[in-house]
DNA sequence: ACATATTTTTAGACAAGTCTAAAAATATGT
DNA sequence: ACATATTTTTAGACTTGTCTAAAAATATGT
């Protein structure tokens, strides 16, 4: 497994529900930066190695190998994310370009020993699932704030997008995992929201409330 | 910096006395594992980025700029070795191959916070010193132990071959850093020694005793 | 000092992964 | 349903790092 491969197999993953749904050539060149002619020139290689299942122009999605692959790439990210929020004082915001590093070592024992040495979390710091050794992981209950009623309260458990200038924006209005938040008011003109954050009232776009999960309660 | 490239510095450095005096082609080729041929092209690239001294026929050294990269590697290999033996249990002899990965991470905050999660440790657990955030590192008095009179007293700081399977031997014969070695016999025939170790006797060929250090007490 | 052996460099080739530009297939609007 | 737009693939080129084989430089022994 080359860095290329193991990036495209995490992309077509993401992109396609675990990679279950077929995924166009164009997408995946947009969300790795690169070019449509490219991805096909790998998405070649990886059905020749039994990875991915490839009919010409009709999309990508992951073999049971390509699962097994991709899955573990995630495990070590997320594992390593954790790492570095608890162990090495990162905030959630600066880990994602150091764990897009570390996910490519290649040492079962490593992986193993780092999870248990975190004590097998089941969650990274943006809310996401961590795979364990089998790559099983749990699907917790979520909702799209953007979706929710008016009135409703809620937990925040996870963001859609782990970019750190929206990680960022989440903190500077003390916006984090577990924070409580109500739905007070919403706008049809423009889909934007009020909320309440701890007696602070905030109003949101629709793409901030569109990459925050929360839990009702 | 390319992986290649730091591979091919690390090579330098540790070749020549700290990189400062000049290393054959072959003997890059032979350390790297891979052909002359593939040496001369590469140093001739790191000269362009004036991280070697290059005369052809004569030699490769590293200049100031290739010394802080080689030095900054091995800053992250031996911290990472550390890690894995005090944190996720990994023995001396299986730290090697997973830190020749992590020192190639690239993030000053990762190392840093590394360091002081570490407790800014000054060696490794090979005995080798770890350079500091500005490339310092102490140098411990040591002494070959094939170089020692007999009934010198000293105990183990440290290894020069870090292979795998002469980590094994060691352990093997409980030959561990602050084991305290006894010469007991020389034999002038073929330079093999008697040790004892812990009222242990044990005979040791050169090779071994060549890649002991001790310190004399 | 000269012939021979060794080391090092050059020249040309190859694989991986990428790109641009053009061609082929598919999708869309009326 | 057909013309047009979009998507995807192909063809050919480029870069990086490697290799083999041959040429050039240096080292060595008598």
């Amino acid at each position: 497994m080359t860095l290329s491969e193991e990036n495209y197999l995490k992309a077509i993953y993401h992109l396609g529900k675990y990679g279950t749904t077929a995924v166009s050539t164009n997408a995946i060149a947009e969300q790795m930066e690169t070019k449509a002619s490219s991805v096909t020139d790998m998405v070649k290689k990886l059905a020749e190695k039994n990875l991915v299942n490839y009919v010409k122009y009709q999309g990508v999605s992951l073999t049971k190998d390509g699962k097994i692959v991709a899955t573990s790439i995630i495990r070590k990210h997320r594992l390593w994310e954790v790492f570095l929020v608890q162990k090495l004082n990162f905030t959630w915001d600066e880990v994602h370009d150091v764990a897009e590093q570390l996910e490519h070592i290649k040492s079962d024992k490593l992986v193993n020993q780092l999870d248990a040495f975190l004590e097998f979390p089941t969650h990274d710091p943006h809310g996401d699932p961590i795979p364990d050794k089998n790559g099983n992981m749990v699907t917790r209950e979520k909702t799209i704030l953007s979706k929710v009623n008016i009135n409703s309260v809620g937990v925040c458990v996870g963001v859609n997008d782990s970019s750190s200038d929206f990680l960022k924006y989440l903190s500077k209005h003390n916006i984090a995992l577990g924070t409580s938040i109500e739905v007070v008011g919403k706008e049809k003109f423009d889909d934007s929201m009020t909320i309440k954050i701890e007696d602070k009232t905030l109003q949101i776009s629709k793409l901030i409330s569109n990459n925050i999960y929360i839990k009702l309660v």
